[in-house]
DNA sequence: CGCCAGGTGGGAT
DNA sequence: ATCCCACATGGC
């Protein structure tokens, strides 16, 4: 048992499990942050209601905070968020009015602004094309710039599929409670968690995946961090990282 | 100062 | 398949 397992051996049981306890710890997270008021307001968490985004606006920015978010901390892309918002541009038809120089100046402060100018300017002419429907997934992964945990993310916490979104928190996290590989590819990891959860119906699934990668980002900045703080860890009974590792 | 943050596409091997 | 790099800001 020290050369790492199979992500196909994850058992369903303790990703159930492991939901409980984390849930029990820290309760309802309440991502997507989206400004409540249709203002220029900051967005914020809203825990335990899941219905959010509430219309078109709410979750275009929903979907521009997950392109803008890419590689990002949220503080950076909120920035930029921001000033769509001031300027009065976050919307599908004005955004790809604007100039390139124009757009990339708005979201500069989340970083790799000249690709993101592109991905916007790209999704949201999808976004306005797609019309009220949700989009497949595979569509959204054919736009540039848009790959699974942006679209997953999007899907999840735009348009409220039951989709579970995987990052980079999520399998640090299970790579070393179950001493998996970090590199397993992203759709396994995905399907285990879709098969865990497989009898709940499509709504309470949902507002599960949304609470529960919120759950895992929430450890990983607590607790599970590059350089893990295993003393006070919640799961350190648990955890092979902390008992053989 | 260096490292990192709610990734992705593209090119070389 | 798998590695490597560019993309870029600002917090800590």
């Amino acid at each position: 048992m020290s050369s790492p397992e199979s992500v196909y051996d994850l058992p369903i049981d303790k990703i159930r499990y492991l939901y409980n306890v984390l849930f029990k710890e820290h309760g309802h997270q309440g991502w997507w942050p989206v400004s409540l008021n249709s203002d220029n307001s900051k967005a914020e968490y809203h825990p335990g209601d899941y219905d959010i985004p509430k219309n078109s606006f709410q979750l275009f920015e929903v979907c521009t905070g997950a392109i803008l978010t890419q590689n990002t901390s949220w503080k950076q892309a909120s920035k930029a968020i921001l000033n769509l918002k001031k300027e009065r541009v976050m919307d599908p038809g004005i955004l790809i009015s604007l100039t390139p120089e124009r757009l990339s100046s708005l979201i500069k402060p989340s970083g790799f602004f000249n690709r993101k100018e592109k991905i916007l300017r790209i999704f949201a002419e999808f976004f306005l094309g797609n019309g009220k429907a949700i989009p497949k997934r595979e569509d959204l992964l054919s736009l540039f710039g848009i790959g699974k945990e942006t679209a997953d993310s999007i899907l999840l916490y735009g348009y409220k599929s039951p989709v579970f979104v995987i990052d980079s928190y999520t399998k640090r996290i299970l790579s070393r409670i179950f001493n998996l590989s970090l590199s397993a590819e992203y759709d396994l990891w995905r399907e285990k968690f879709h098969d865990a959860f497989r009898r709940e119906p499509g709504r309470v699934k949902t507002s599960l995946f949304n609470e529960y990668h919120a759950l895992f980002v929430r450890h990983a900045k607590n607790s599970c961090r590059k350089n893990p703080v295993c003393e006070s860890c919640i799961l350190k009974e648990i955890c092979y990282h902390r008992n053989y590792g």
